[in-house]
DNA sequence: AATTTATATTATAATCATTCTAAACTGTTG
DNA sequence: CAACAGTTTAGAATGATTATAATATAAATT
């Protein structure tokens, strides 16, 4: 729940100029209690909808990927058609519900510590992501 | 080193017609001593450079995802904007290397289990899988 | 082995998410 | 305010993937 001054700074301290495209898409993306999951086109009609003054698409596209550049946003891939984006910047991983679509983020108390016993010789580890695909338990649903 | 005549029973016992076109993708992806990784780009390109009948790009992709649909071959999936086939068909995690680009399988002495303590309730889980990013160990590689 | 039917291949066009372009606009600085 | 760099925008371009529909091939049937 951060405030509008709070983005300026924000924005003005990753060398972003605070306009007001970037500021709403803060609002929108940042003034919540959780965080939470979106795909580009989600983000475009949560604007078009809430909002009289319209984005740009290429702002939008600009936006967001500034935004995971400076380390505002993650970028979560899920499958070659869908790419979503977290909000969640902490180290987490992921269940993914193929029966809605829907990516949950997982709590220490559901995944343990991944254990990585050999790295490759010469290489940091820049990210370790654990995804789970679930569905539904029953076969033929219809 | 699987050989023809074992690719056209295993193509028509899983209801695909052994047409050259398939035998050609199979014995390229699988008559090998170890598995690997592939996008579509580097199949089309290692059959146009490799034979002399050329199959169309349309057939290529349709026969990976038939494949991939008859579980023959796995989709990794790494970024938005990259996707990867796998002939390694069994469980296993990734290390995918940011500098070069290559996916690298990983042993079950590289990855510990991952300890999954609560899923989510009425859902089956249907993969884990776990990708390790690493990138060169010094910051101002030129 | 010829005929029929279902499937597969192909060249090409269509789609569609994303990126590019370059002109107009805005935030910042002095 | 003037000057400049950075930003937004509509619309065009790109490029990977998918659709189309005509042709070809494999399998099944006579
Ligand atoms: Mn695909
Ligand atoms: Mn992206
Ligand atoms: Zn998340
Ligand atoms: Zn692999």
């Amino acid at each position: 729940m951060l405030k509008n001054s709070e983005f300026v700074s924000k924005l003005r301290n990753s060398g972003l100029r605070p306009t007001k495209q970037r500021l709403k898409i803060c609002e929108v993306l940042f003034n919540r209690d959780k965080t939470f999951h979106f795909t580009i086109n989600d983000l475009a009609k949560n604007i078009a909808e809430n909002f009289n003054e319209k984005i740009s698409l290429a702002t939008i596209y600009n936006t967001v990927h500034a935004f995971k550049d400076k380390g505002y946003l993650k970028e979560i891939t899920i499958s070659s058609d869908k790419s979503y984006f977290d909000t969640n910047i902490t180290k987490h991983h992921h269940f993914y519900d193929e029966d809605t679509n829907l990516l949950i983020d997982c709590n220490d108390n559901e995944i343990g510590k991944v254990n990585i016993k050999n790295n490759i010789t010469g290489k940091k580890i820049s990210s370790v992501e654990v995804l789970v695909r679930v569905a539904s338990d029953t076969q033929n649903q219809d």
